[in-house]
RNA sequence: GGCCCUAUCGUCUAGUGGUUAGGACAUCAGGUUUUCAUCCUGAAAACAGGGGUUCAAUUCCCCUUGGGGCUACCA
């Protein structure tokens, strides 16, 4: 059985941001790489910043992308509740052993002492930094003030001098001065832990093996081992991924755009390239690999393929890697997954024909409806389509071939793209052209388009037989207008 | 400002004390198949700068510069 648990916590603070799903993505792959737990975690102690439904929002985007949690809300487990709202208590027995070790301290700072002292520093140009006021109250003015009902916080009591040494996977040894650490605020006034106490009790209490967490964490990395130490904890192993950032630099913003997994599901990404692109921003499989499915990903996973430095969220080939996954999947599947979008059409074609078209070129799936919308009806077009250079068809060629092409097509008894392919190569024999010559303006007058999924034979087929039919009469009377 | 992290093509990245510095996306140019696409072939494209160490540094060390993070009774 392996020891290897990871938890992904995050604050239901609304949708599953895009760079936390690489979080996400690699406390999966570790643990299940060695056949560990996945746990998820509820790190609700703000309460000001919470946001109704985000945790059922959460569950719900994990479970589309495919990602299951052994422990957390929902699924429960053995190390529960794990929703930290629900374990108050515990985190009180836990900093009232750290105030009697004389580890932490009451502190009864008013706001306004905090911030006048704060704008004090930065006036001298000083880093704004506690000043450990409250640090050596004795036990009985402490008692006192809390008799009289004096509003406090606790308060975590750091070394005033020396090093702090901490450890990451990726970068091996960071050391701090201690000078530099603040007695940060452990339990809030409201009685609720802050996020530096509540993680650091949970991850020890659901014996987390190894915490992935952002890069943004770094500076606070010697407060959490400090707690350990004062605990007389044995600290998990870290690691630290880059942040993603923002093609125009900074962190990965609203401004970019979509943020959050749920619009990339709604723009018709595919769980799958979501989360082979988000395992490539960071990591590195051993060969030059691209295309991964969420199995073979924990088959290769390994932290040697960890990068240490930002990364740019480069939509472009997040599309490409979408495409490279439509393409993976079966037609059936496939076409299960597009179905909602033949909704508006009110002719009954061949569905599935249009899918297994459709299948080899879609990038997102929400392009389709634009792709597909000609066979309903006809758009209307510019008759300089038919005039394409590469394919040296012009006008008169298309004429041509689009009248001919009428008798051809009435002729066809049996309606498959075989035999529509067998006459019209027929036909272009006869006209004596290039395949190109005569079947782009076929093309042209079927959809109205110059760029068509599928091709002149394919499309006729899903047309019809008496569509296509009439389709090429219109571009016929189109061109004999010129 | 202080502290910390980081630095290979435009982007994601591989790589090594001695390499023609590799791949992918994107871009461009050809080609095939019934068009665009798919597919194939090719091109252009990078070791931030300066010092060391060394016979030799893109690789190791230092500095500078750039990028980023943190600096809350937010996570």
């Amino acid at each position: 059985m392996s020891k290897v648990r990871t938890r992904f916590a995050p604050s239901p603070t609304g949708f599953l941001h895009i760079g936390s799903l690489r979080t996400v993505v690699f406390d999966y792959l570790l643990a299940k790489r060695e056949q560990g737990k996945f746990i998820l975690r509820i790190e609700d102690t703000d309460q000001k910043r919470q946001v109704k439904g985000a945790v059922k929002n959460l569950i719900e985007i994990l479970d589309w992308l495919g990602i299951k949690f052994d422990e957390g809300p929902g699924v429960g487990g053995k190390y529960g509740p794990y929703i930290q709202t629900e374990r108050l208590d515990i985190y009180k027995k836990y900093i009232e052993k750290l105030v009697e070790k004389g580890e932490a301290y009451y502190c009864f700072c008013s706001e306004n002492r905090l911030k006048r002292l704060r704008e004090a520093q930065i006036a001298k140009k000083q880093a704004p930094r506690y000043d450990n006021h409250c640090r050596s109250l004795s036990k009985e003015e402490v008692e006192a003030k809390i008799k009289k009902g004096e509003k406090f916080v606790i308060r975590q009591k750091m070394p005033l001098d020396g090093k702090t040494e901490v450890f990451d996977e990726l970068r091996g040894k960071i050391e701090f001065d201690n000078k530099e650490l603040e007695d940060q605020i452990l339990m809030k006034t409201n009685q609720i832990p802050t996020y530096q106490f509540a993680s650091v009790v949970d991850d020890h209490l659901m014996k987390i093996s190894d915490v992935i967490r952002g890069a943004e964490w770094i500076s606070s990395f010697p407060k959490n081992i400090l707690l350990y130490k004062a605990f007389g904890w044995q600290p998990p192993r870290f690691i630290h991924i880059p942040l993603t950032m923002s093609p125009k630099g900074g962190k990965l913003s609203k401004r970019d755009g979509d943020t959050a997994v749920e619009d990339y599901k709604n723009k018709g990404y595919l769980p799958e390239a979501l989360i082979n692109f988000s395992a490539l921003l960071g990591w590195h499989p051993k060969d030059n690999r691209e295309v991964f499915l969420l199995e073979e990903l924990v088959k290769e996973f390994s932290l040697k393929g960890m990068g240490i430095s930002s990364a740019v969220f480069d939509i472009k080939k997040l599309k490409w890697l979408n495409g490279e996954h439509i393409r993976r999947k079966s037609l059936e599947d496939f076409h299960n997954l597009v179905l909602p979008y033949y909704k508006e059409f009110k002719n009954n074609f061949n569905f599935l024909e249009i899918s297994r078209v459709l299948q080899k070129r879609t990038e997102i799936l929400s392009e389709i409806p634009e792709m597909i919308k000609f066979f309903n009806i006809l758009p209307k077009y510019d008759i300089n389509l038919f005039e394409n250079k590469k394919m040296k068809t012009d006008k008169q060629i298309s004429l041509e071939a689009l009248k001919k092409s009428i008798s051809v097509l009435e002729n066809i008894k049996d309606w498959n793209e075989e035999t529509i392919k067998e006459k019209l190569l027929n036909l272009v024999k006869e006209i004596g052209c290039k395949n190109g010559q005569a079947l782009w303006p076929i093309r042209i007058a079927l959809s109205g388009k110059q760029f068509t999924p599928g091709g002149a034979i394919e499309i006729a087929f899903i047309l019809g037989k008496k569509e296509c039919i009439q389709r090429i009469k219109i571009g016929i009377k189109k061109l004999g207008l010129m």
